[in-house]
RNA sequence: GGGAGAGUUCCAGAGCGGCCAAAUGGGGCAGACUGUAAAUCUGUUGUCACUGACUUCGGUGGUUCGAAUCCACCCUCUCCCA
């Protein structure tokens, strides 16, 4: 089976431009493709995460990647899949945040010996002069053709500026050059980006009379169609400092059952036939498959080590004997104590587990805190010294998060 | 350039001189039920020193005993005409 059935298989293929052409491109390992990656955060979330996937797996197929980082589309943003305008990046913003792309990204993919690229669009699309650049590429382009792309349609009705507008020729420019610099004869991206790809393709094929060919893999929606790997405090992200190896864990471990199956094929390396078996499990079983899935994706993003961690402290946790090994925690002191003890209030408060105290009073009264296992029903409650006397204790806020406080 | 309209709390969207910390829905959080799932039901959702006080309704000033609500100017956005 090639790598491009393999990507049928795991559902992952939405659209391309010629389907026998990129089989036998990619199966054989002939392509040279690229991956965008605009800089538009301080750290890879697991959008990017799929297509860094998609990168390795055709990298072991023979194919040879190029990460691209959008250091000069990131100052454009693109207008695809928003339906409101982006906030402008500063440069500066813009030029930390590939910084921290480039380091994420090399723990994915083999930049070594000429097996993959990185290069970031900054280098070529910041020095074009407009006028030339009209003259070449924009003659290219239909501006009629353009608004009928679908990535600009849903923004017809709620304003486009001319900078966003621009993006398309950007990002087309992008494939342009890469096609005459490295090669590059094939595109991949999520399928928003379709309509951005398809006119680089076009482009090529005007300017240079040469076909190169574009694929998008499908989004990771969830059941209700929402994007993955959003939560109410934003992104679900892959720099251990945004977001703890547990809390990654515990995200994956609690997808909803519809989802776990489509998550273990888009976004894991567990072989077809594993997951196949995994798919026959019904009701409560599918917490197998959940902790599989939430294993496998730390391993990826953090290592094995840290995936162990969470996976025992999970378990712990959940079947109650406090692993407190792994738990985020938060040191306090003397001096976060009066009269050697601490209110249960500004004790939620320092640990950051409430971003306010009318929140955490709320959160007890509605019986939502527990310490020591031990709920507390009156925010009034004080907690002393003594409660520290193994070193810490454990908060529990809800059902399922877990916070230590460690006393110095 | 001319004309019309809009900017409200996390989002959408009511309010249009005091009864407004601001309807309703979504989202979030918590509780019940469960399988660390979904669905459902209940509570809650500005901050704090929480039967009270304080800061919010694009910005700055003004009118008024009192302004999210009225006036002036400014900023931003949308639409129509050019």
């Amino acid at each position: 089976m090639g790598v491009f059935e393999e990507l049928q298989e795991r559902g992952l293929i939405a659209q391309m431009t010629d389907e026998n052409e990129i089989k036998e491109l990619i199966n054989s390992g002939k392509a040279v493709f690229y991956i965008g990656f605009d800089p538009t955060a301080d750290s890879l979330h697991v959008g990017h995460f799929m297509a860094l996937c998609l990168m390795k797996r055709l990298q072991m197929a023979g194919n040879k990647p190029i990460a691209l980082i959008g250091g000069g589309t990131g100052m454009i943003g693109d207008p695809s899949g928003k339906t409101d305008m982006r906030k402008m990046l500063t440069k500066e913003d813009i030029e930390h945040n590939c910084e921290c792309f480039k380091k994420q990204m090399s723990r994915f993919i083999d930049f070594g010996e000429d097996k993959a690229i990185m290069v970031n669009n900054a280098d070529w699309l910041l020095n074009l002069n407009y006028i030339e650049l009209l003259r070449e590429v924009g003659a290219c382009f239909s501006v009629n053709r353009m608004l009928t792309a679908e990535c600009y349609k849903q923004r017809m009705e709620r304003g486009l500026s001319f900078l966003e507008f621009n993006y398309m020729i950007m990002q087309s420019y992008d494939f342009f050059s890469l096609y005459k610099k490295y090669g590059c004869n094939l595109q991949f991206g999520g399928d928003d980006q379709w309509s951005n790809m398809l006119g680089g393709t076009e482009l090529i094929r005007r300017k240079l009379g040469k076909d190169a060919y574009a694929m998008t893999i499908n989004l990771l929606l969830n059941s209700e169609g929402k994007k993955m790997g959003k939560t109410e405090k934003g992104a679900v992200w892959l720099d251990a400092e945004k977001t703890s190896p547990f809390d990654f864990f515990q995200y994956w471990r609690n997808v909803s059952d519809s989802d776990v199956i489509k998550c273990l094929k888009m976004l894991t390396f567990v072989p077809m036939s594993e997951i196949n078996e995994l798919a026959k499990l019904e009701g409560s079983e599918l917490n197998k498959a959940k902790e599989i899935l939430a294993f496998e994706l730390t391993k990826l993003v953090h290592g094995e080590e840290e995936a162990q961690k969470a996976l025992d402290g999970a378990r712990a946790l959940f079947s109650s004997k406090s692993d407190t090994e792994n738990m985020p925690s938060t040191e306090l002191n003397e001096s976060n104590l009066t009269d050697g003890k601490i209110n249960i209030i500004d004790l939620l408060s320092v640990t950051g587990l409430v971003p306010s105290k009318g929140e955490a009073r709320r959160l007890i009264q509605q019986g939502g805190v527990a310490v020591d296992d031990e709920k507390i029903t009156d925010f009034k409650a004080d907690i002393a010294k003594d409660n520290f006397a193994k070193g810490y204790v454990v908060i529990k806020k809800g059902k399922k998060v877990f916070h230590k406080a460690i006393l110095k």
